[in-house]
DNA sequence: CTGTTAGCGCATTCAA
DNA sequence: TTGAATGCGCTAACAG
């Protein structure tokens, strides 16, 4: 039942002119006479002509296309991320390839391979949690397919990438809760592949610093996000001789899975133990007891800025220019509940 | 700075040979000499070459490619719904292109075309909650492209669907309430576009009919899912002489919302007032007062019958046979809290 | 202003 | 077992 659809070609039959003339017809192309024009485009609406894009993309070598390579999408962080994306993607006629990594090297890898071998004109990539090695971005480069890192970037030099800096913010985050008269403050972080800059740790040290209180190494416990790893690292803090008040958390996930679980022990929260974390999902907003506050990453506007980011490739690729690496960094904003 | 891509013909002139020859060779086809086979397998791997898939789908006329429409990638449901997507694309060689409706018909409209011109092999829909016509599916059908629905289905005949049956369900919602003394159950419903065979009202019904309970209409209301609209009938509900005792929620994000409202008038959830809904998201896990019940709705086993059919569809296409609709459905489930 | 032609990379039919 | 030739639908260089 294969339907034979209209074709350039068909349209030239019926009009008894050249196949270029109906094409550049259909373009607009200043060369053709206005009779000639209206003819070709009135056959072509007749006939429902649609010009066949794999041709087209074949031909142009192009997909208009842009491959997005992440985590996981139940993660709101993410799927806010998603809709910065496709705003920008749809501005630009492009359309957007996913595929989820859930955080694991084998998958994100073979992704890659996919996204290729579908000749995406670009790459959006937050890298897994479990990648420590790029191999399989570097060589995209041999096929010339530009890549952007967003939020969660590797560490590596020359590369493109957006990300949220979370330095100040940490720093804000500490004496915000030195201000509500906390002395030792634990810090929750997460797994070492997303915290090789660790802006968030250098930020909570500092504000130590800044306040004149010590840094207890002790304080300090991480977590790869997995529930049991979260709660030993909290049993570890309850476990010390002097336990904290308050505690910075990785993420808002982790900070709502260790608040579950201190309130089964009976911590009272926000008056034994208070909470700072990352991300201000509004997932938070449901719950009775949120972090006391939460460090804003912009989600949205990182997906917003690594897609304009990467359509500037594009376009330099097709342009035949070179340009140096960006990495592109926002302010992160520490959000008071 | 094009980097030049191997091709069949390099392999051909490398090899003095044909490039049929070189295309046979890699396919395996049984005509092929071993000798020559291996030389050009070897050949191949040196240089690095790799089949443009672009001219490939062109050729075929298959781009290896499904389409996913759904109102957005927010709500859990989704995300999940994807994970099954994948799970078979993956399994069949597919990959996914996205698009989120964000429940606007405009929109759904618009990424139908897209995905129509990028040549889908197939599409998998959910549609958005302001979708009442469905003209911009049925003219796939000139185009030979397969749909299938899932979760939100259109209610027409003729379609091919997957969807979760939330009938039983619903009766046995209701008598769960009812085994725990109440006599008064509210019921607010969705927007009237993803009702249209309500199911969940039908139990409703049905159940109070088997416990000879008489319907009191004014406690039906419904809302159109946002804050405002929810909190307006929740309100609609309390002001009636005979308020609910228990309420029956379209879906969980709902019933949070409904719970929080409820709360800030200092209704005591679970004694004054208890709730039961539908989807059973992992987010009501975090909150404190979380519906007493959910209907499970199973998007992952959703996805994954939907796309199975999917590919169904899509091969018999290749293979010229015409198969009847099918609406395949689930049965939902009842989980306890 | 319009037509002719070539070619993108590959699979495939027909011939040898 | 292999090669030559064709065409998928479109764009664009070249020619008129």
């Amino acid at each position: 039942m294969e339907k034979k659809l209209p074709t350039i070609k068909e349209i030239a039959k019926k009009l008894n002119i050249s196949v270029s003339t109906v094409s550049r017809a259909l373009h607009d192309h200043p060369s053709i006479g206005l009779r000639t024009k209206m003819a070709v485009k009135k056959m072509a609406s007749e006939l429902n002509y649609e010009p066949n894009q794999t041709a087209i993309f074949f031909k142009q070598r192009k997909t208009f296309t842009i491959g997005l390579i992440l985590p996981n999408l139940r993660e709101e962080f993410f799927s806010s991320a998603i809709n910065g994306i496709e705003h920008i993607s749809q501005q630009n006629n492009y359309i957007v390839l996913i595929g989820q990594s859930h955080d694991e090297l084998e998958r994100e890898k073979k992704i890659v391979e996919t996204m290729k071998k579908h000749r995406v004109d670009g790459l959006l990539v937050s890298i897994s949690k479990n990648t420590m090695q790029f191999d399989h971005f570097e060589q995209l480069k041999k096929y010339d397919i530009p890549v952007v890192f967003f939020d969660r970037v590797p560490n590596v030099p020359g590369i493109n990438a957006v990300s949220c800096n979370l330095y100040q913010s940490s720093v804000e985050a500490v004496e915000f809760l030195i201000a509500k008269g906390h002395q030792r403050i634990g810090y929750m972080q997460g797994p070492s592949t997303l915290n090789i800059k660790n802006e968030r740790l250098e930020g909570y040290r500092a504000a130590h610093k800044q306040n004149n209180i010590p840094v207890d190494e002790s304080l300090i416990v991480s977590t790869d996000l997995s529930l049991e790893s979260t709660q030993q690292a909290f049993d570890r803090l309850m476990q010390l001789r002097k336990k904290p008040t308050a505690i910075l958390v990785f993420n808002d996930y982790v900070a709502l899975d260790t608040i579950r679980y201190a309130r089964q022990q009976k911590i009272k929260i926000n008056k034994d133990l208070c909470f700072v974390s990352y991300a201000n999902l509004p997932i938070t907003q449901y719950v009775d007891y949120p972090p006391l506050a939460s460090v804003e990453q912009f989600p949205y506007e990182q997906g917003v800025k690594a897609t304009e980011l990467l359509f500037k490739l594009i376009d330099q690729k097709a342009a035949e220019k070179e340009i140096p690496a960006r990495h592109i960094v926002l302010k992160s904003d520490l959000i008071i509940h």
